[in-house]
DNA sequence: GCGATCAGAT
DNA sequence: CACATCTGATCGC
């Protein structure tokens, strides 16, 4: 839960995913996205008031969070207010003080946060450095060096501030198994019950929130059988969603709500209230997705877990890792990271002990390389610096922030580090695990998953509509389609392929799709990796059962281990097909800008949003080629190099030369310090 | 009547 | 193991 409290040292006159108390006085507002506890106070009179009197105030996100939040009734005053920007396009907004007339610049630009439909973290850039925050995020390993807009002259930006997502920030949450791994256990666990007949119905046990939509479209397009929800308005604008979701509550894949579900699950009944299919009775099994998180060291992790007769537990979570989350800021390296969340259990000061380490304000003291002589402190080297670098250790004393004046050129600003220091960023990924400033703390690393229940909630209650006990009513109004260029592409992350249009002829009937009563309960698509129960306990390696005893009646129950899945993505239609971003699509000035890093921040290709606020200006600023609306999932699930994301390679990115290492190596050797050429400043970046 | 807050359930 | 949210009760405006 977030405890970000809405504003950030370097930009303290805009607010983020706070709209209380001190936020009343921003000078504008940003979304990352559409959770209540991102929420807070958005829809206060306060706030209502605020809005009436400063015209100019306007409110920032996706085009996907805007889409979400106007569908709910009590945000609907937001709508002549809101300006969406699209992702991945760097945008200038005039921060204007109404009173005084003072008038700040500042580029913004939305990326990617793979945490729910419309999900963003934001990119800062202004007069007071760059910032990044984070909103909640989830990104596997190496996302982050695939973010073009991250990067400038082929590294990474140098970032002032990174306010970061720490729900699982803690050693405890070391490795959760990636998305497509926790998509493709539930896909057979899904497919193991409902071919058994059409009487056999899964219901997913999932909160009231975004968040879930990758599994339910994903489902949707396995089986053939749209997922029943209590409510699809919100998506009347995104067909790729909508599509896959029904208010008809004769599928076999349910994912509706009632705040009695559990008692009525007890007694067969489903949330939506049918216990039975032509006068039929239903068999069913809950799948409640729940955080599982494992070890550093934890080999086994199985991504299904049984928890009763006909109860199970699904992988899956929202928020990266703490090795996610390690990776990431190390690779981003500020000055300073900020935790916006302290998980329970744990405390600010760890938190903050944890991020340190990874952020350069601390680290030219690294005592570690003292036995090299003259290298006694791995000292950033500037390329062509103005004015030194703050390296003081500021972690602990967020302000005041040293004014920076507008950088001149990015690159210039970036220190670079000795490679040895830089192990722990761009070093490959086996090696960067042991070099992490972590201690492993004497972890218990237990063989069993542990789990939370997913958490986040985007609910209106007003907007639960009572479910009927009975009838087929279909309440929703009928979906009316836009044009392409109006509907928010929600799936930059989560699409699993994006060449299947998925028109209404790859929804064969319920029965068609169950009734194959396969004797196999999945094929084995990923081999080893996938497991079939037999039931008993004994063979608990690939099994998890939760208070273990008595559920014999379903003798071939899947528990899927994660454990060396190679297939994880077996599902996706993709594979071995990722695609990169083709270079040809990039605007000419973005890609000279990858290469040259233009002089002035401001001068990268931005969309400019004017004082009066016209949306339009934004949202028709830049055409983004459907190349980049399309993302499709990367292929390789393994849990620690997988990308569920496609995200391009790192611009200009390059391998070492093996000459260029010897020439580093020694100069290591001998103690010598390293003058990098800009043309060779890509030498550290892989 | 509404919003903020808290305890308890999940 | 224990998260965050939802619901309902209470209080104050």
């Amino acid at each position: 839960m977030s405890s970000f409290q809405g504003q950030m040292a370097e930009y303290p006159s805009i607010s983020i995913d706070r709209f209380d108390r001190e936020n009343l006085r921003a000078r504008a507002y940003f979304l990352s996205h559409c959770h209540k506890d991102h929420m807070k106070g958005l829809r206060a009179p306060a706030l209502k008031r605020r809005l009436e009197c400063s015209l100019k105030v306007y409110l920032y996100c996706s085009p996907v969070t805007k889409e979400l939040l106007l569908t709910s009734p009590k945000y609907r005053f937001w709508e002549k207010r809101i300006i969406s920007i699209e992702i991945e396009t760097p945008t200038q907004i005039s921060l204007v003080d109404e009173a005084s007339g003072e008038k700040e610049e500042i580029v913004v630009t939305l990326l990617p946060a793979g945490h729910c439909p419309g999900s963003v973290m934001f990119l800062f850039q202004g007069d007071n450095g760059t910032v990044l925050y984070t909103g909640d995020f989830r990104l596997a390993k190496g996302e982050a060096a695939r973010m073009e807009l991250l990067h400038c002259g082929g590294r990474v930006k140098d970032i002032q501030s990174v306010y970061l997502d720490t729900t699982f920030c803690d050693p405890k949450f070391y490795q959760i198994p990636s998305r497509g791994e926790c998509l493709s256990g539930i896909l057979e666990l899904v497919r193991s019950w409902i071919t058994r007949s059409p009487y056999h119905v899964v219901w997913l046990n999932c909160k009231a929130a975004y968040g879930y939509e990758y599994l339910f479209t994903n489902l949707s397009e396995e089986f053939g059988l749209q997922v029943h929800v209590n409510k699809l308005d919100m998506f009347r604008n995104m067909p790729d969603i909508l599509h896959h979701l029904t208010t008809d509550r004769s599928t076999q894949i349910h994912a509706c709500r009632h705040p009695k579900a559990e008692e009525y699950f007890q007694w067969n009944k489903l949330p939506c209230g049918i216990t039975s299919k032509n006068r039929i009775s239903l068999h069913t099994i809950s799948i409640k997705p729940s955080t599982m998180w494992f070890g550093e060291r934890t080999r086994k992790t199985n991504v299904i877990v049984r928890t009763g007769e006909s109860s199970y537990r699904a992988c899956f979570s929202f928020h990266s890792s703490y090795s996610e989350i390690k990776d990431f800021l190390s690779y981003i390296c500020p000055v300073n990271a900020y935790p916006n969340v302290i998980p329970v259990g744990t405390t600010m000061d760890k938190v903050i002990e944890i991020l340190k380490p990874l952020c350069r304000s601390s680290q030219n003291t690294e005592p570690k390389y003292k036995p090299l002589g003259q290298l006694k402190r791995s000292r950033t080297i500037h390329l062509d610096s103005e004015e030194e670098e703050e390296e003081n250790d500021l972690f602990d004393d967020p302000l005041p922030v040293p004014l920076r004046h507008k950088v001149p050129n990015q690159q210039t600003h970036h220190p670079v580090v000795f490679p040895m220091t830089e192990v722990s960023q761009n070093q490959p990924e086996n090696l960067r695990q042991s070099t992490g400033c972590i201690k492993a703390k004497s972890m218990k690393t237990s063989l069993w998953a542990n789990f939370i229940d997913c958490e986040e909630s985007n609910s209106e209650s007003e907007e639960e509509l009572p479910i009927p006990a009975s009838g087929q009513g279909d309440p929703s109004p009928p979906p009316q389609q836009k044009t392409d260029v109006e509907v928010p592409q929600w799936d930059v992350f989560f699409k699993r392929n994006d060449d299947t249009d998925c028109s209404l002829e790859n929804f064969p009937s319920s029965t068609e799709a169950g009734g194959s009563q396969s004797p196999k309960l999945f094929s084995d698509s990923d081999g080893e990796s996938t497991h079939i129960s037999s039931q008993n306990s004994s063979q608990s390696t690939h099994i998890s059962e939760q208070g273990s005893q008595g559920w014999d009646s379903q003798s071939d129950t899947v528990l899927l281990s994660s454990q060396e899945r190679n297939g994880g993505d077996s599902t996706s239609v993709n594979k071995g097909s990722y695609r990169p971003r083709v270079k040809e699509n990039l605007p000419g000035s973005q890609m000279e800008q990858n290469v040259l890093c233009p002089k002035d921040t401001y001068s990268e290709d931005v969309n400019v949003v004017s004082s009066a606020g016209e949306p339009t200006t934004v949202s028709s600023g830049k055409h983004i080629p459907q190349e980049r609306k399309l993302l499709t999932l990367s292929t390789n699930a393994d849990s620690q190099s997988s990308s569920d994301f496609e995200i391009p390679a790192t611009p200009e990115a390059e391998l070492p030369k093996q000459e260029h290492l010897q020439y580093l190596y020694e100069k290591l050797a001998t103690g010598e310090s390293i003058v990098l050429k800009k043309r060779k400043s890509s030498l550290l970046d892989t």
